[in-house]
DNA sequence: TTGAAAACATGAAATTTATCATATTTTTGC
DNA sequence: GCAAAAATATGATAAATTTCATGTTTTCAA
């Protein structure tokens, strides 16, 4: 039997000072500990679903999370990802709209919860706070526009190499350069917007070329300007 | 010769209501009013430019004005539109990243620049329009996100209609039923990221089954819900 | 451990979309 | 008003990508 993970506390989190936290002062650190609540999730489960309200933000402790909508014929479109020390479910929580995607676990993950009433107290009474959240969703606008431009304008080859090394950025490669994170080939293509066999197939192409290795669902970039070539990216 | 516009002034500007500044005090309008500065601007004329790094947002108080990108291959991406009463460039400004996209106008357009310092001001003193900024921002990531996943996963012959409608919610119609906005097809390519000759094709189909009417630039919705069946929207 | 389901893989065919070539029309500067 | 340039239009072809069919491998639960 799985032994149930401890409970996480704000005051001693890992993640803190890599997160929107990372500023505040230890009264609010204490209120907000308070205030959370915390579930732990087994690998594909479902954090929130797209359509639903939202009644306070989600960060996660440990584990890591995909982000995504369902398209009009169903299929998985993958927005973003976030792990350890991210927030989510703060874009419907501001807006005050109903959540524009779903988010599931990729992994075993721990993921705590802050009701709305908390964050907006601290958004009201924190400009460092405010100021940090806005800076986040404004940076996060500048990427979604270069996602945009990507898929409008890149064909799918490129769109796969940029993939790689935006995942590797993302989660880091370990000591053999291997990406720390495991997608099936039909995730890899919801993130490019690709059918699974063409990502089969440029996995395949990839390797060939000595680009990256692959063995399963595990990818190790070997080479990354030549993959920043293929992806079509100078800068 | 042409006569220059007059110049706006923030207290008696029309579009305030309708804008981020619709809830801020008379003293703070005086304010922005004397610290701004405005220019006039032609048609087709560059506001500013992806890459550089800015130092204000800008308030369009008249005109219509893309905000683009350009791709790897040097080939725009139009990423949003604005119209009276919008900013621009707030997302560089308070991410303290440099421009992510350019803008320019499409039509003759009066525009005022706000300074940074003035803006930083009024989100320090007033929590109201520090959130309405916090609500613009989480609603535009969200829009990006529904352009992302139909980019990903529509045809061109979807997109293309969602953009027509889009266009239509964003620039309105006339009572003739006319979109309120003129673009080239090359510009409707670019929003929808494909090439002009489809949009060129792929508009005559639509007048031919009766969806629209095409004269020119002027584009007149005849059938919505049929252009909304189009673009595979359901909701 | 095993049997079913899911994921991965690969070839062939079909489809979508882009590109190229070439007219025609419209716009624009002089 | 006119010549050049730009935009629009259309057909033919090429290229990219998807879909379908089918087989193999891996995973997972009973």
């Amino acid at each position: 039997m799985k032994k149930k993970p401890e409970m996480p506390h704000c005051e001693t989190c890992g993640s803190r000072d890599k997160s929107v936290f990372c500023g505040i002062a230890s009264g609010e650190i204490k209120d907000i500990d308070a205030s959370k609540g915390c579930n732990f999730y087994d690998k594909g489960q479902v954090i929130f679903h797209e359509g639903n309200r939202i009644s306070g933000i989600y960060c996660i402790n440990k584990g890591k999370i995909k982000i995504y909508q369902i398209g009009s014929e169903g299929k998985e479109q993958i927005i973003r990802f976030a792990k350890e020390g991210d927030i989510i479910g703060y874009r419907a929580l501001l807006s005050e709209e109903p959540l524009s995607a779903s988010a599931a676990t990729l992994e075993e993950s721990t993921v705590c919860f802050i009701p709305k009433s908390q964050i907006f107290k601290i958004l009201q009474d924190n400009p460092n706070f405010n100021f940090k959240m806005l800076k986040l969703l404004s940076h996060e606008l500048g990427e979604a526009a270069r996602v945009i431009t990507d898929l409008a304008q890149k064909p799918v080859r490129e769109r796969l190499a940029e993939s790689l090394l935006l995942l590797k950025d993302t989660f880091e490669l370990d000591d053999d350069k291997n990406i720390q994170i495991k997608l099936s080939r039909e995730e890899l293509a919801n993130i490019i917007g690709t059918a699974t066999e063409s990502v089969i197939r440029l996995l395949s192409e990839f390797k060939k070329d000595k680009l990256i290795d692959v063995d399963g669902r595990n990818i190790k970039l070997l080479n990354i300007p030549g993959l920043t070539r293929t992806a079509n990216i100078f800068d």
